[in-house]
DNA sequence: TTTCATTTGTGAACATTTTAACAAACTTGA
DNA sequence: TCAAGTTTGTTAAAATGTTCACAAATGAAA
């Protein structure tokens, strides 16, 4: 039951994105086969469940032997879009932009951070990681002439939602969110927004029901 | 059908978790009752399914007025378990660690960062937002005198799962940790695990393909 | 009080996701 | 080459989650 890509279910895609992530670890020691149970193993995933996600994406293991890691990385890269680079820009440079700016594993994951950007003037001029900080009015002929569609907003939560609608003005099309409101972008725009406090507002749950997941 | 609170499914606690946010942020304003058609309009829930999930938790709505905003957040906050304020600690004080600590809505939000923890000697001793930083060696006892059952751990990625065994093995029972690798804890222990960049991922996936959500 | 407009709570239909089970395909080692 | 052991891809059943649609309950206005 082999699906076009744009009809494999959202849940298998975050999973797809989990495996690879564990996948590129693997890569890097002297393994280059798994199977799904002992994926099933570092990822805490039913080997049954991983099997049926990966038939979504085609058939690339081999019975009694399993899958082609590097095989399969290319496959999951290619579903989910991030076998070409993807040039991306940080808005706000604060402790979590900064956190952003740092990680070291970027181009592992497929993206460059092309440039990043802040309206306080004491944090202009900076290199960070080896990226300049620039001031907020550069950011829209920034991203029109590089053409970055993907932007990171690491704002103060009150001006997030206007610099949204700033960006999404200037022919932004992605936005990543880190701040805890529900943001709304035109059609045409997509948006991810995490709160990093609602994971732990869940463990607490899951702490007092014993719940293991 | 009402259901005991540990029936209740996983995926409607994390939207209670949601409705939450925003009525906390409703209830600054003059607002004193809201409908499921209102609610669904701010958090992007269908209204239905809003219903459907309060309605887990016992019965708080009135037809033709809505629900008791001051009410239902407190039945949200008792199911979820944060009613009581929860104390917990912060083990790594790099530039995530630094952002939790200088959130200004822990308390609102129902947690207090008890103390705060790093091995490097230069940040020991320094003060953020009212929050001493103290040295690594001194966190088992300091959990144990203060009865701290909650860690979040913004470590580097390699000594993150370390500090767990760590601190599960001092009697730390739940791990709320931003390192992008799967932990594995102890029975009787729980993990929330959050990796910043596959929203990212997924987000490019949503892009390439129009995927609205 | 009565009527009209709202809005809840829920049963049932529908949709999605997980799991189990197993034939067929492959590897390994003798 | 063959037999034994492993692992896949897939089917179908079970479990879980969402949406619809509407009776019943309430508020608001006349």
């Amino acid at each position: 039951m082999k699906r076009k890509p744009s009809e494999v279910p959202h849940i298998s895609i975050e999973r797809l994105i989990l495996y690879r992530r564990c996948l590129l670890k693997l890569s890097c020691s002297e393994v280059f086969h798994v199977s799904s149970a002992v994926l099933g193993r570092i990822t805490n995933v039913k080997p049954a469940n991983i099997r049926k996600d990966l038939s979504y994406v085609g058939e690339y293991g081999k019975p009694g032997y399993g899958y082609e890691i590097d095989k399969l990385l290319a496959v999951i890269e290619k579903i989910i879009g991030i076998n070409k680079l993807q040039r991306v820009i940080v808005v706000g440079v604060g402790n979590i932009g900064e956190a952003l700016l740092c990680y070291q594993d970027w181009a592992a994951r497929g993206f460059e951070i092309a440039g990043a950007f802040d309206k306080d003037r004491r944090k202009m001029g900076r290199v960070i990681n080896g990226i300049e900080v620039r001031g907020d009015s550069e950011v829209l002929p920034f991203v029109k002439k590089e053409g970055i569609e993907i932007a990171i907003l690491a704002t103060p939560t009150e001006i997030t939602q206007s610099k949204v609608n700033e960006l999404a003005h200037g022919g932004m099309r992605g936005f990543y969110v880190f701040s805890p409101i529900v943001i709304d972008v035109p059609g045409g725009c997509y948006v991810e927004n995490i709160d990093m406090i609602s994971p732990l507002e869940f463990l607490v749950y899951r702490l007092k029901n014993k719940i293991s997941k």
